[in-house]
DNA sequence: ATTTTATGCATAAGAAAATTATGTATATTT
DNA sequence: AAATATACATAATTTTCTTATGCATAAAAT
C-alpha cells in the first residue's frame, strides 16, 4: 500500500474499525474513506482489500450484503458480533503496538 | 514474532534503531535486547533476525566485525555512514505510522 | 462521438517478510 | 549426563502484500 514496510498485518485492524464505525460498507468506500482519512498517505490496492474482506467473511467477522446502485452491484460488509469483539482485541493490540515500538526507539519510554 | 502481526515490517526499524543506539553488537545480543526492553512483548526470531541482518550488510547500512569469545564466534555488525542516515528514515516513517494509524483508528484525531 | 476516468468487483503471479523447523558447535547449569 | 544457554545459519512454508490483469457500467473530458 505504501513504500514503508510498516503497513504489514495493518489491513485487518484498518478494515474491521471503519466497520466498527460506520455500520456497514463496500469495498471501493473503503479504500476511499482511507484515502480520506490518511490524506492520501496510505492507499489500499485493491488487490490486498478483497483477499482481505474475502477472508474475514470466511472467519465469520464480517457479514455480506448485496445491494444493486445506479445499475452498479455493490457488497456491502458489516461485523458480525464475532467481528465486533475482535475489533476491541485488534485495536489494544495496535496500542500495544505503538507502546512496544516507542519503547524500542525512544529510550524514554523504557519502564516499569 | 509475535501473535500480532503489526510487527510484520518492523524488524529493520528495531535492528537500525538498537545498532544506533548501541554502537555495536551482535545477533544473540540484539534478541535478548529486545526481549529485556520489551519485557517479553516481542521475541526477535533467528529465522527472521539472520536473514535480516545479512539483507542490511548486503544493502551497505552495516559493516561486519568478527569476534571470538570464550571460545564462541561473534559477528559484531555496526551501522555505516548510509545505515546511519537509513536510520533517521525508518524512525521518521515509523512516527509517520503511527500518526496515521491513530488517525484511522481514532476519530478524534482526524484533522489537519 | 469516442476516449479517459471513476466506480465496483475479482483473481493470479510474484515479491517480501515472517514463522517454523532444522542443523552445527561450545559453555554452563542442573 | 542431560538440559539449557549462547551463537550462528539456512531451508521450507506461510502470510501479506504489490503488480498486473480481467470484466462491467457510469460519468466526464476531449
Amino acid at each position: 500500500m505504501k513504500s514503508t514496510n510498516l503497513y504489514k498485518g495493518s489491513l485487518t485492524t484498518i478494515i474491521l474499525k471503519l466497520l466498527n464505525e460506520n455500520d456497514k460498507m463496500y469495498g471501493y468506500e473503503i479504500t476511499q474513506k482511507v484515502k480520506e482519512i490518511t490524506k492520501g498517505e496510505l492507499n489500499i490496492t485493491e488487490g490486498a482489500l478483497y483477499p482481505s474482506l474475502h477472508k474475514l467473511e470466511a472467519e465469520g467477522l464480517l457479514d455480506v450484503e448485496f445491494a444493486k446502485v445506479n445499475n452498479r452491484t455493490r457488497k456491502y460488509y458489516k461485523l458480525t458480533e464475532l467481528g465486533t469483539q475482535e475489533t476491541v482485541n485488534k485495536l489494544a493490540e495496535l496500542e500495544d503496538y505503538i507502546r512496544t515500538m516507542r519503547a524500542l526507539v525512544n529510550p524514554k519510554f523504557r519502564l516499569q
